[in-house]
DNA sequence: CAATTTTTTGGAAACGCTTCCATTGAATAA
DNA sequence: TTATTCAATGGAAGCGTTTCCAAAAAATTG
């Protein structure tokens, strides 16, 4: 009798111990989880879980009582329990190449509005390469960490659209173009047309075009799209677009301020200059303020993208609408998620020119030789 | 005996329907699992694990075995079930005021390029009033979803510091400080130091300053720091330092411009303004030029923190090491990581006084009235 | 009041992985 | 040969949720 009681006690001290060992081991650490909840609240994991989910059917009284365990215990559900079930993460994924440019920054802001608004993290894929650019397109699509995708600036093949597609991963494309996903394009054609059709207007003839490279296989089509817009103006216009006016170079400060300067040595100076960016742009200022050219009066210079330093250095640009083509990117994405069967759509967006400093009507005295 | 045949057969084939149901249902949602390849290599699903986690101790035959039917199925693990058991989830969150502000920009780019070198996704926390950066400071610890934390250009109440250390989420604070965890702080006192030194050296007497206000309760410190190092400056020349020379207004442009345009509209207008962030210098030049002040003749022009756009406009600046407190921060977040004991650090950097067009020694015909 | 319907509730199963222990097979020692 | 050791392997348990079904409780009906 005696020893059984004994026996008894030294069970419950070892329990004791391990619950301590437990406790001390765990602390700090572990989280208190759906079941304390339960427990503490005297309810099954089933009620805790209805009520945390804003799901019907719990009588108040006990939708008071856990919720207020709920608060006592500050506790909060575990996202990566409950995105493992219902395979919804609350977080969106943007892939963007070089995410720090001034142009994809001016998208992501609008991605960060519209994100703010439907209270969703942002998980940025930035691209740097085009090993990156694979890698992201080959892995993402399993991953399931975002609930959809945005994708920046990127051209993206049928092969890994399909992919994207047929692994139930919902995708948007922003200025670039696929048949198998909803697509936000600018009519940069258009764009440029309307930029060089400015020019022509203002009197110029004599036009040099610093054109962006295609770095890796990225923006493909853009600098394309500029090339086409300027022949299409041109041809409006009945006159021919020499070849040789168009240098070709990185889509950056330097890459302009070198094209420009190719373009201003020549004997025979053009009296304006279009570039494919706003930084480009910018090189090209700096390239006439090298050889003392001044601007607008020598030479009128006309940029692309409309990005904020282009208001700030007061130069004439064709505006692209990038905090919309960011929120308009999320906003569709957020509705192809809530209803996955939607078919593909195209949406076109529009350019703005704007005139600023940079651009006048050429001066009588041209620098023809 | 005929009896038992067919029976058999009638449930093969509704087992056959079963499997092709659940075939078609689940097509495209779900991938393939630890269990398929282990299935489908013959081995048990926990060699599968240990092959991808580079585990020792399984016979090459078998890892090469296990390794070709994970390529041949197109296998990925599945990241959230994965972080779920081992607490790691391979990737870092940054909380960042403004996000899309030049200088945040400026310092993520160096986040951007650590963690793509320990290959590490990133999430961004944007904040843009006190209401989310409490959300933030409150509901982080305890989420799951990111290894690590860092902090930008954010104070943090004691508690909340606690909080984080307490909840065993890794924290680091930049261009901010908390006695609780690493912190990486740029020396603003002094850079603000050298630029009033600098334009007073260059024989400025009438020095305006244009300040930035405290937006909710961020940057708290910052305005301070430049208003102590300004003092220290004038007390270093035995000069005195007229409180109304110091307007404060917002930490942008338009911010800069109104300032700017209460200083130079007085009767005795200064001969140099210095503005606490380098988008109020912009303000400065606008508002100079709005009023035709010559810039740096009749007005010299010190901008802070030395954004790209500084460049552009040449404007004379202290120079932060944005750059660096990114990448600095992600190392040393990662360091804690792996070393989770260790004990918070505090970093120093320092700032480098960068002159360009905007500055100049005083004209002799000063405005004074 | 009993029978029936409806509202609440509890908790097992499942999600896809890692961890860990028991088991197998091979290699070594006696 | 048999006993002993160690490397390789299989798979159950468990992570913290949601989902779903059966059971209990409450409300309604005749």
């Amino acid at each position: 009798m005696l020893c059984s009681t004994i026996s008894v006690l030294l069970d419950l001290w070892k329990r004791f111990q391990t619950e301590q060992f437990n406790w001390k081991q765990r602390r700090g650490k572990m989280a208190t989880t759906i079941h304390d909840v339960a427990r503490a609240a005297e309810v099954g994991i089933g009620t805790v879980s209805r009520v945390i989910n804003n799901y019907p059917g719990v009588k108040p009284a006990t939708r008071e009582k856990v919720l207020a365990t709920i608060a006592q215990l500050n506790y909060k559900p575990n996202a990566l329990a409950r995105s493992m079930i219902s395979k919804r993460t609350n977080s969106i994924g943007v892939v963007v190449p070089f995410f720090t440019r001034p142009f994809n920054i001016e998208m992501l802001r609008g991605v960060e509005a519209e994100l703010a608004r439907v209270n969703k993290d942002l998980v940025i894929y930035n691209v740097d390469n085009d090993n990156k650019r694979d890698h992201y397109f080959s892995e993402l699509p399993m991953r399931d960490r975002v609930d959809g995708l945005l994708i920046l600036s990127l051209p993206i093949s049928d092969t890994y659209a399909q992919n994207f597609k047929q692994a139930g991963m919902q995708v948007v494309l922003v200025d670039s173009y696929s048949p198998y996903l909803t697509s936000l394009v600018v009519d940069n054609v258009t764009g440029s047309y309307h930029a060089v059709k400015f020019l022509l207007e203002q009197g110029h003839r004599s036009i040099g075009f610093v054109n962006g490279i295609t770095e890796g296989s990225f923006k493909f089509n853009q600098a394309n799209d500029r090339l086409i817009g300027l022949h299409r103006a041109f041809g409006d216009f009945g006159l021919p677009f020499e070849p040789e006016m168009v240098v070709t170079n990185e889509w950056n400060r330097q890459g302009g301020r070198e094209a420009a300067l190719k373009l201003l040595k020549r004997s025979y100076r053009p009296t304006a200059i279009f570039a494919a960016s706003d930084m480009q742009a910018v090189g090209v200022l700096e390239a006439a303020r090298a050889l003392d050219i001044q601007v607008p009066e020598e030479l009128s210079v006309m940029g692309y993208d409309g990005i904020e330093v282009s208001e700030l250095l007061g130069i004439s640009t064709i505006q692209q609408p990038m905090r919309q083509m960011g929120s308009s990117g999320i906003s569709k994405l957020i509705e192809h998620s809530e209803n996955p069967s939607k078919l593909p759509e195209l949406i076109r967006l529009d350019t703005t020119l704007i005139t600023r400093r940079t651009t006048a009507k050429p001066c009588a005295k041209d620098h023809h030789s």
